[in-house]
DNA sequence: ATTCCAACATTGGCTTCGCCAACGATAGCG
DNA sequence: CGCTATCGTTGGCGAAGCCAATGTTGGAAT
């Protein structure tokens, strides 16, 4: 009699089954780590593009991080209300508003690179160095083709 | 000048970022394919299910396929509409449900299944066998580590 | 046998995430 | 001057995963 949890032999072997349950976890870890730190991935690649490109508007971080730009507004708003960005009216083009990244912003995008790190280690503990690179020279291939090409 | 859309690096290279962004296309091309085969990936998950284990409770189900009770009964719903399995009550006890898949099931089982492998094929077009091969252990031990482990 | 707890199917609702539509304001170009 | 495009903002939609409550039934403990 089959253990009542068994996952079928069509799923377990298809690797969009594997990508999308490694997602799952990756996606749950993150959440747990980052929501521990007061923080949502929304954030993470907020401040990363900002530190990375420095000050820009608000259409050009959506682009940047592919976040859509209604979710770029209340994301912004958070990390207003504590003080990590700031938003002010651009004046050669009084439609933007330039983001900048506080001192404060930076300090808490480099505590939360560290809590990035720990949270690849933890995603993927089972494999070696060697591995981890092998599986991410698969994984960028695989997406640059799917991103490039559309 | 950087342009607009360009990745912070912060991102491109971490692997939560890249089963992410992976997970993203092979949910977009699986949605597709399958929408055009009139199906949703909930309906192959719970056919496979039936066919490699045979008939089965709805709950038994959803812990073999990863989908809440509740929405097994509404993807149920959509296959009974279509005539692809057929509920019954269990007679040894009555609070379950006998799922069975049927002749056209199976059929459509069959069909699915060769679109997903197109789909395998669209997701991993840049690698070669051996490769995909390698891909698919190394996120095999992954999943398995956070699966088994919990 | 009665009592109590667990499992079942079902309904309904909640949250997150990605996306799109619309709006008023502004810029740039013919 | 229009016309079109971009910007920030608000509001809402749809899919996915999850949880709670309900009424029913089984099974085990007392």
């Amino acid at each position: 009699m089959t253990a009542d949890d068994t996952v079928p032999a069509l799923l377990k072997e298809t690797p969009t089954w594997l990508i999308g349950q490694a997602a799952m976890h990756s996606h749950r870890i993150l959440t747990e780590r980052f929501s521990a730190a007061d923080a949502r991935g929304y954030h993470y690649r907020l401040l990363a593009a900002l530190k990375e490109f420095g000050p820009a508007s608000q259409a050009a971080l959506g682009r940047r991080t592919g976040i859509d730009r209604s979710d770029v507004v209340a994301a912004l708003n958070e990390l207003a209300g504590k003080g990590l960005i700031e938003r002010s009216p651009d004046p050669a083009d009084r439609r933007r508003n330039i983001i900048t990244i506080t001192p404060a912003g930076v300090d808490h995008l480099d505590c939360l690179t560290d809590v990035l790190g720990e949270i690849q280690d933890a995603l993927l503990t089972p494999l070696s160095a060697a591995e981890r690179d092998q599986l991410t020279r698969l994984l960028t291939r695989v997406v640059d083709h799917h991103t490039t090409r559309r």
